[in-house]
DNA sequence: TTCAATTGTCATTTG
DNA sequence: TTCAAATGACAATTG
């Protein structure tokens, strides 16, 4: 027990200290894209260069506390850790309240006594948890909560402007505690984890689009000018949460509080960022949290991006509040909402809300929070807005818009980095794709195009000496078909083939047909343009080629001057030539293979019944055919493929667009809803410190809450009761989501 | 030579 | 029923 105790005090104490550390830092971009790393490794061991820097500012740290890091001993090291995973469990379910608490300490001098040792009790148990991490065997269970831990100092910190007093303070303290956060910082630049995949996504993110804006929001939060240590109560808030029950006693919290806030007051811009940060993350460490939450809470649903809203802001007007778990017990639920599709999420973001969330639950019954006004104040019917709990009149505005909120800022980390990187490849590939139309896409790049662009020429003109050549070509094309046997042999019988040789000699000859129909249909090449098929038919495949081929293939070298040439030129064209096209050659077609497969049906059969063509040629030509127009076809339908994926993938991304627009709108509404809840906190407060009973005497806020009744009027009522109205309020959303 | 991408071909379905 | 088009699957080709 004692060792217990002592670990316990000493880790309150050096949480403490890590807390104010964190408040220290100011860049929240930073803070974010460095996020766990330090921590992470620490808890799980060395596994990157850093690694025995941090171990060794594990091992000042733990020195400091007087735990030899060689020393520890498997009831302390369990211990902690056990001590570590309640703590944790209890902040990413506690939310709101904490903040409150300690605004109440400060404010209130009777409250405020409580200070800094009941928060040593607290950061004892985190310094538990700073134990385990150093503790060899980690579980992934563990590794996770680590990094949650972690990113919740991070986000602390990034959400704190720097007090250069407690930041030395602390680093005396702790030792090793600046170095982790530079650690940390280093990472983020550096190291890219598997393991933190998802968080380095985050930190994109964040960093990106919803980081700046969040910054952005934050400062502007300025206005309502309420100052207040943000980040240390949350933190607190957590870790009093540790405590085992649920009710606490409100001077401990106090206590705990004080010590903090005394030492780290922040300019109240460190207090809207961080309700700002809350507000965005709570949602990530909902979902962490959702089991765990329901357990712990039995309050009523609260908002988390409310409570944590609230929470710094409201910490001055909420002093004597003490309030309502209703908020908490909302919050809770929402997490349990959100827990499912937790998991998938990165890491970073949700860490970074969980310990906030947990500060605000910490508020517990006291006071605080939008939330807790909200659960307590209009627990019976307003309260709706607040939670789930919500009456008719308000139902859960904050619950849905928070649980939208988490699963959009979920999402737009992905988008963001999806949107990063898809525009880029999208618009590439429409360069690519799109500037080709469709059928002509291959046709300017392959040689079959200009081939078709000179067969197209050519078959105009060839027409007249095509004939020629084949009616020479006829007796000289036998060592041609001979030489085109093999293809020709594939599919089509080689016995019919020599039979319709002789048949086909005495097809060639109706010159007058052919070149009537070339010019009819597709001599032209601003016909063929015109069409875009054929377009496409004639920069995709040779077959136009087959005229020219055939022609400087077969014509017998006129002149032995130019003959090497000409064969150079003739093999050329051949393997310019596509099987059809040499198939056709060695049968002996007297038309283009361009015609055969272009013709309209009626035009081909025309033409066919003109020409007395043996069964063979019959054959070959409707096989040309075919394959022709399948193959026309198959680019089509590739094309289409292509455009379908093209137009898809551009879908995609002004989808993500728009989603991420959507969210930024949804947390510039929860900003305005905040700022809504305070004053209606505030407002609450003034009327409730004005309430006076028989005796003249005001009314204890830990006994007597406020409600608003259906019919808008406000009733004192006693906090038990209001407590059972809101816990029966908080069940009812529950219900209804199962 | 291997491999991925492209292209051609076949079989089948659809209108 | 025929034809053209579409499409999946496979093979051939290409770089």
């Amino acid at each position: 027990m004692l060792s217990l105790k002592k670990y316990l005090t000493e880790g309150l104490l050096q949480f403490t200290i890590l807390l104010s550390l964190i408040g220290v830092r100011v860049d929240v971009d930073t803070y974010l894209t460095s996020q766990l790393p330090p921590l992470r490794e620490i808890i799980l061991g060395p596994s990157s260069a850093y690694t025995q820097t941090q171990f060794h500012n594990l091992r000042n740290t733990l020195d400091g506390y007087g735990i030899h890091p060689k020393s520890i001993d498997l009831d302390n090291y369990f211990t902690a850790r056990r001590l570590l995973s309640q703590v944790r469990a209890l902040d990413r379910f506690q939310v709101p309240t904490t903040e409150v608490n300690a605004w109440l300490v400060h404010r209130d001098p009777e409250g405020s006594v409580s200070g800094s040792q009941p928060s040593s009790g607290l950061t004892l148990e985190s310094s538990s948890g700073l134990q385990d991490v150093t503790g060899p065997d980690n579980g992934v269970r563990e590794s996770e909560t680590e990094q949650g831990f972690s990113e919740d100092l991070e986000d602390l910190g990034a959400v704190a402007p720097p007090v250069s007093g407690d930041l030395t303070k602390e680093d005396i303290d702790l030792g090793a505690g600046r170095e982790i956060f530079d650690y940390s910082h280093r990472q983020k630049e550096q190291d890219v984890d598997k393991d933190l995949c998802d968080g380095a996504e985050q930190d994109d993110t964040w960093s990106g689009e919803g980081a700046e804006a969040l910054a952005r929001n934050l400062l502007v939060d300025g206005e309502t000018g309420e100052s207040f240590p943000a980040q240390f109560p949350a933190d607190i808030s957590s870790i009093t949460e540790a405590v085992p029950s649920e009710s606490e006693p409100p001077g401990l919290q106090n206590h705990l509080l004080s010590p903090l806030l005394t030492g780290t007051e922040s300019p109240f811009d460190l207090e809207q960022q961080w309700q700002d940060l809350m507000s965005i993350m709570e949602m990530q460490a909902m979902e962490v949290n959702t089991s765990a939450s329901e357990i712990l809470y039995s309050a009523p649903p609260g908002d988390p991006l409310s409570t944590n809203y609230s929470l710094a802001p409201n910490t001055p007007i909420n002093q004597n509040v003490s309030l309502h778990q209703a908020s908490l017990g909302g919050c809770s639920q929402d997490f349990s909402l959100f827990s499912p599709e937790v998991e998938s999420l990165p890491v970073a973001g949700g860490s970074t809300l969980l310990p906030l969330v947990p500060s605000n639950s910490t508020s517990l019954n006291s006071t605080f929070g939008s939330t807790n006004l909200a659960g307590l104040f209009f627990p019976a019917q307003l309260n709706g807005s607040a939670n789930d709990t919500a009456g008719p009149e308000l139902p859960d505005p904050l619950g849905g818009l928070l649980d939208e909120a988490m699963l959009d800022e979920i999402s737009l980390m992905d988008l963001a980095i999806e949107e990063g990187f898809n525009p880029v490849q999208a618009s590439q590939l429409e360069e690519e794709f799109d500037s080709d139309s469709g059928l002509s896409l291959d046709s300017s790049h392959s040689p079959s195009s200009l081939s078709s662009s000179e067969g197209s020429s050519s078959s105009s003109s060839s027409s007249s000496s095509s004939s020629s050549s084949s009616s020479s070509s006829s007796s000289a094309s036998s060592s041609a078909s001979s030489s085109f046997s093999e293809e020709g042999a594939v599919g089509y019988s080689s016995d019919s083939e020599t039979l319709d040789l002789e048949e086909a000699e005495g097809a060639v000859g109706y010159q007058p047909e052919y070149s009537k129909f070339c010019r009819m249909s597709y001599q032209d090449p601003a016909q063929l343009s015109c069409l875009p098929y054929l377009e496409h038919v004639g920069h995709n495949h040779t077959y136009n080629m087959a005229p020219s081929a055939l022609d400087s293939a077969e014509l017998p070298a006129p002149g032995a001057l130019k003959k090497g040439s000409k064969e150079k030129q003739a093999d050329f064209l051949d393997k310019q030539m596509s099987r059809d096209e040499h198939r056709a050659r060695a049968m002996k077609i007297p038309f283009t293979n361009d015609k055969i497969i272009n013709l309209p049906v009626e035009e081909f059969n025309e033409l066919l019944s003109k020409y007395q063509l043996s069964e063979a040629q019959l054959s070959l030509i409707r096989d040309i055919r075919r394959r022709g127009k399948n193959k026309m076809a198959a680019q089509n339908c590739r094309k289409r493929k292509l455009d379908t994926i093209l137009n898809l993938e551009r879908d995609v991304e002004d989808l993500q667009r728009d989603k991420a627009r959507l969210l930024r709108e949804k947390v510039e509404f929860l900003r305005s809803l905040r700022q809504m809840k305070q004053k209606v906190q505030s407002l609450y407060q003034e009327v409730f410190g004005r309430l006076r009973d028989e005796n003249g005497r005001p009314y204890s806020p830990s006994q007597y809450a406020l409600q608003y009744a259906g019919d808008g009027s406000v009733l004192l009522i006693p906090r038990t009761l209001a407590d059972q109205q809101a816990r029966r309020q908080e069940r009812k959303p529950k219900d209804r989501r199962k």
